[in-house]
DNA sequence: TAGATCATGTAACCGGTTACATGATTGT
DNA sequence: ACAATCATGTAACCGGTTACATGATCTA
């Protein structure tokens, strides 16, 4: 159980329900979207194909007098149905791998100064993803109103303001207690 | 570049920066951190039999009178080195893949009830972590003063309580986001 | 004219999980 | 007697990334 998941076909298949359109405008919506979630083209195109196969999604070669051709992609009614299935299973934990984190419980290992600039370049990271939050936040809530998308996309942007500014005041608290370590 | 990471490696490295111990300990210790990291044996083990092979750390039978051998594994002055070489690089950043904020931004394809369900899903699992947090940080802050390893572990319970606690505000915001589009 | 961007795709690789096999020991 | 825990390991599988191949078009 729990096996065969391939969450890339209902991120492709999520997409498709925004509107048509190719492999490359999905993978650049998930580089936009900033942080929680990514596909590769090599993880994109075969899917897609397989989905056209089940018949999840019709194909169209959209041949252009300039530019390459695009493929355009379109979720049929199967599709529809395969998607809203998988959007009412509960979402599974994410299994984290945090390497900071685990470079932190061995940092008795190193001295002070390595651990303080391994928070660091953590907290800069943090703040950094804070400002494109910011703008995306903002040039979202300026978009049209009646966009049906529009409150899941300021809720995934909010999940990650929050959780980067909870780190952002961890990585003080961080470097805090290890100057009262090494004074007391 | 930026290939051939296996940070498994390291993980299994650093547990033995610790003090000696056996593969099933390295699990178990992971196990228990709750949250930010895993390993599981197929990992492990192969990964101790390369790691002593590169002599990076070396290993003992331990014959027992009762129960089963146990393989017990130290470090190196040489592993001790290659751990020191891999915490000084800079952590990569994770790359998330939120399966909850993924089902989310398709949330328009489904009912409301589907979605505040999912999130109070991930509510609750959030208060469940923040409970096993609480006992570790309560736990840990009675053991010996004197264990190097003890400011670092309280790190890494702290990231995981800021963390969560900022989740649980964020589905509450949620919640009210759809209740006020509902209404609105 | 050189480099970036648009656009599609494939092959190789690999990190990691799951499931299975095995067997002793301890607790109920 | 049965289940759980201790303990080590392997084989199969697979999701996913990286790198490469190809070629048009737009821009500095």
């Amino acid at each position: 159980m729990a096996k065969q998941q391939n969450k890339s076909r209902y991120a492709i298949l999520g997409m498709l329900s925004y509107g048509s359109m190719s492999g490359y405008d999905i993978r650049h919506f998930f580089e936009g979207i900033a942080g929680f979630w990514s596909e590769s083209y090599g993880q994109i195109y075969p899917n897609l194909n397989a989905l056209a196969q089940e018949g999840l999604v019709t194909k169209v070669v959209e041949e252009r007098a300039k530019g390459p051709t695009r493929h355009i992609y379109t979720i049929t009614e199967e599709g529809r149905w395969a998607l809203r299935q998988w959007l009412q299973q509960p979402a599974e934990p994410v299994k984290e791998r945090n390497e900071l984190l685990l470079k932190l419980i061995f940092g008795a290992s190193v001295n002070q100064a390595d651990n303080v600039a391994q928070i660091q370049a953590y907290k800069v990271r943090m703040l950094e993803m804070i400002g494109s939050y910011h703008i995306f936040e903002a040039w979202q809530q300026e978009q049209s109103n009646h966009d049906p998308h529009a409150v899941f996309q300021l809720m995934a942007v909010r999940h990650g303001l929050r959780t980067c500014q909870a780190i952002v005041e961890w990585c003080d608290e961080c470097v805090a207690l290890l100057e009262t370590e090494n004074k007391g």
